[in-house]
DNA sequence: TAAAATATTTAGATTTACCTAAATTTTATT
DNA sequence: AATAAAATTTAGGTAAATCTAAATATTTTA
């Protein structure tokens, strides 16, 4: 099967919409992938054709295992090559995702598992999300709780779960990556904003949004 | 200035098509593009209004200098890609070219200087043909003789010149690869082809055609 | 140098991946 | 349940990069 580029985003991107999902709609995958609805509905047509979605019209849309495998695929090439530029290139995590959505699209398998292997067949990417085997087998993306839910006030940073540049870097300004070790100093009820403080760093405040995309663990 | 893909595609091989040359034609651009000329003079309009080339109806055409710096960068980073593939991957000569055409592709400075330095700032690519630095400088392609013109019998395999799979496949098998030394035992007139002999291994003929593609140094 | 051969361009289509505007269907609300 | 709101699809178009067939230039050759 061969796809090309607009359709390995389509894959990767109802892919990671199914997550918990039912189905996905047209109006949300337009949105991921800021396009239009109309755009979504063009392509649903054509990867239906391909057999790569199951979709009816005002039904929404759900990967065949055919689409799903192809999905596991993209997600496995995106997150090695993040692997390698912060690995072995010094790139910081905010800056390889965007890199990465073009490697991505070097359909190689091939390439992909000497790509792994020289990495050391990592489980793990620069955001702390497993990377699928060959054989398209992930590790469950661990129960990962947000310093929003979290109950606990001695935290690890396990993951960030949103990857745009600006709030990456903002984290990173602030001393905040993966791994990194923080106490909650307080929970501002009135607006959901959180107060927090890195070991030798001042404390500072994360709003509502911030604190839901940052992936935590107990320690 | 941004390039699609096909217009870099273009630049590429109207750079390369361009050496010595007075002016490429649009004929000979198509066949190094697997194209149609109708399809070259499309893009020949779209270049030049780009002013990445100067194009005359029927006078052939020519890189402007802004034209020439886009093509220095879309060969570096072919040549960079095909060292980490080579020297990182472990991949062998003749299986690098076709994956490099596609990470080339993937326009970041950044990322190639990177790339660069984590090879060590390599001067010359796994066929032997030099490699733009930052700034588009590049050395000359030291002059070649190719094993169809060389006068001298010992000899050392300093680069070959096309890249197609098929060739590199059937020189890897034969044991010719980059720094590889060998003999003429033998130069037949009456078809140009040339026996030689590699140490250790037995002898064989090439067509003429096949030592023309062999630049070789005396040793 | 005129005709033939070759090279190049133009004209008009096609495919992919989009778009806008209008029509239709589904869902929510009174 | 009828209507309003929201979501989705259809219809018709556009731009990029191709193509084929026909027209036009240029070059070669007899």
């Amino acid at each position: 099967m061969n796809l090309t580029i607009a359709e390995e985003n389509y894959i990767k991107s109802i892919y990671k919409l199914e997550e918990g999902q039912e189905a996905v709609s047209t109006n949300a995958l337009a949105y991921e992938l800021d396009t239009k609805p109309a755009s979504v509905t063009d392509m649903a047509k054509k990867l239906k054709e391909k057999k790569l979605i199951a979709y009816e019209k005002y039904q929404g849309i759900n990967l065949t295992s055919e689409g799903k495998k192809a999905a596991l695929q993209i997600i496995r090439r995106h997150r090695l090559w993040e692997c390698f530029l912060v690995e072995k290139l010094s790139f910081s995590w905010e800056e390889v995702h965007e890199l990465a959505e073009e490697l991505e699209h070097v359909r190689s398998e091939k390439l992909t598992n000497r790509l792994s292997e020289f990495l050391g067949n990592p489980q793990i990417d620069p955001h702390g999300d497993p990377i699928p085997d060959a054989q398209g087998k992930m590790g469950k993306p661990r129960v990962q709780t947000s310093l929003h839910k979290s109950k606990a006030n001695r935290l690890e940073v396990m993951a960030v779960s949103d990857k745009s540049a600006a709030l990456l870097e903002f984290l990173n300004t602030k001393g905040v990556r993966l791994g990194t070790q923080l106490d909650v100093i307080e929970r501002y009820e009135f607006d959901n904003s959180i107060e927090i403080k890195i070991k030798n760093q001042p404390a500072f405040t994360i709003s509502e949004q911030v604190a839901k995309s940052i992936m935590v663990k107990p320690i």
